[in-house]
DNA sequence: ATTCCAGGTAGACACTGTCAACCACAAGGA
DNA sequence: TCCTTGTGGTTGACAGTGTCTACCTGGAAT
């Protein structure tokens, strides 16, 4: 599996899919559509993907390479407390500037997971930096990352971002009761619910009835 | 536009699309396999369904009628936050018992919403029925379900468990660090996060430091 | 008796993913 | 130098899809 040429016909599909799914979603890529495009026969990009799935996966795994770029270029915040708020805004901003690529990661039936490791490999580096911080945010440096409640905790503020995002993207609210103006606030007031719940474990756990950590507010 | 006859072709096309739907998925559902199921032309559907997204409104339209039967005959709480927890899990038991239902609701694109009101009226009886518990939970029934910071709060409620119903059905999951315990746990910690979350706003609010409610623990 | 039309049929069209066969041409031994 | 081989491209076919059009048919309304 020698790579003679790098054959850059792979790297423009890749390229003219992801344009593709940006404007239409990933419902309006098709494979001809791509080889159209490019100005190459309908059979053309079979020779570098098995079938239209293996297509998928790689769109997939490279978008989450660049999901978790984003995550991690974030701004950071002061205190670890800020900092998960950042974390959140930063996710949030992801989906909010490309509703269909995320939809893509989080709101489509993937390729079977088992068949395309390296796309689940990126896919995991994005939970971790998540782990990362809310383990900062919880105990420090120490704590382990396999800790079962930190991984609780993590899904719940993942839970809380993407269910938010999904929502907010979701056709069916903004036909709802809902005013615009409700909708902006939604995302800092569900962060600072999150700062509130975490917070307030983290007080029980340690005996101390801190007050509710400093939150920078939402800058619109 | 008198209903002569009731014509129980169409009913037949709804019932045997949503068992599709329950088998193979929202992207499994063909209107000619629907036809051809029911030993009929690949046309006749059209004669009751302008198209096919006409169809898949009405599909829509009844699953979530389903659904907000299913939270309204949930088993109710003795206490506001005991109900808003028992709301939650009833919510993800029905992501869980149907996650190809759950998904055509909220993780695929719906049709124009503006084309289909009926579809729409049936998304917000279930949204207010969440805004109902949420409202029993923070001030009792003489607040107002417009008021502002209610609905904020009920959309984060919302966001956590339809973000983690979401997340957990997500391939992507399944394939990370955690292991299904945890998965298993990750609903009861988020719901007992949100009490976390909602009390202690009420606490704030009304300058009393209440301890965090008791909560149920989960029934598993 | 005639007309009308809701509700069914069959056939065609453009589009899709994918299979198969064919082709060109550069690389590398013989 | 010729022959083989394999990579990356082509064209053509096939089944399956949604949807347009035309046609039929039986019962109700006039």
């Amino acid at each position: 599996m020698k790579p003679r040429k790098p054959s850059d016909l792979r790297e423009a599909c890749v390229t003219e899919a992801l344009a593709i799914i940006e404007e239409a979603g990933v419902e309006g890529l098709k494979i001809r559509e791509v080889a159209r495009r490019l100005g190459v026969s309908h059979q053309a990009p079979y020779k570098h993907f098995p079938s239209s799935e293996h297509l998928l996966a790689e769109l997939v795994r490279r978008t989450y390479q660049t999901f978790a770029e984003h995550l991690e270029n974030r701004p950071r915040g002061n205190s670890p407390g800020e900092d998960m708020y950042c974390m959140g805004l930063a996710y949030f901003q992801f989906a909010m500037d490309h509703p269909l690529k995320y939809r893509l990661l989080f709101g489509t039936p993937l390729p079977e997971p088992a068949q395309h490791p390296a796309m689940m490999e990126e896919a995991r580096k994005a939970f971790t930096l998540l782990l990362a911080g809310v383990a900062s945010m919880k105990g420090g440096e120490h704590v382990g990352l396999e800790q079962k409640g930190l991984q609780l905790d993590a899904l719940f503020v993942w839970s809380v971002v993407h269910g938010m995002a999904s929502l907010i993207q979701s056709a069916a609210l903004h036909q709802l009761v809902l005013d615009e103006a409700t909708l902006r606030e939604a995302m800092p007031h569900a962060l600072a619910s999150i700062g509130r719940a975490l917070s307030a474990e983290f007080a029980a756990a340690s005996g101390e009835p801190t007050k509710s950590k400093a939150l920078p507010q939402h800058t619109p």
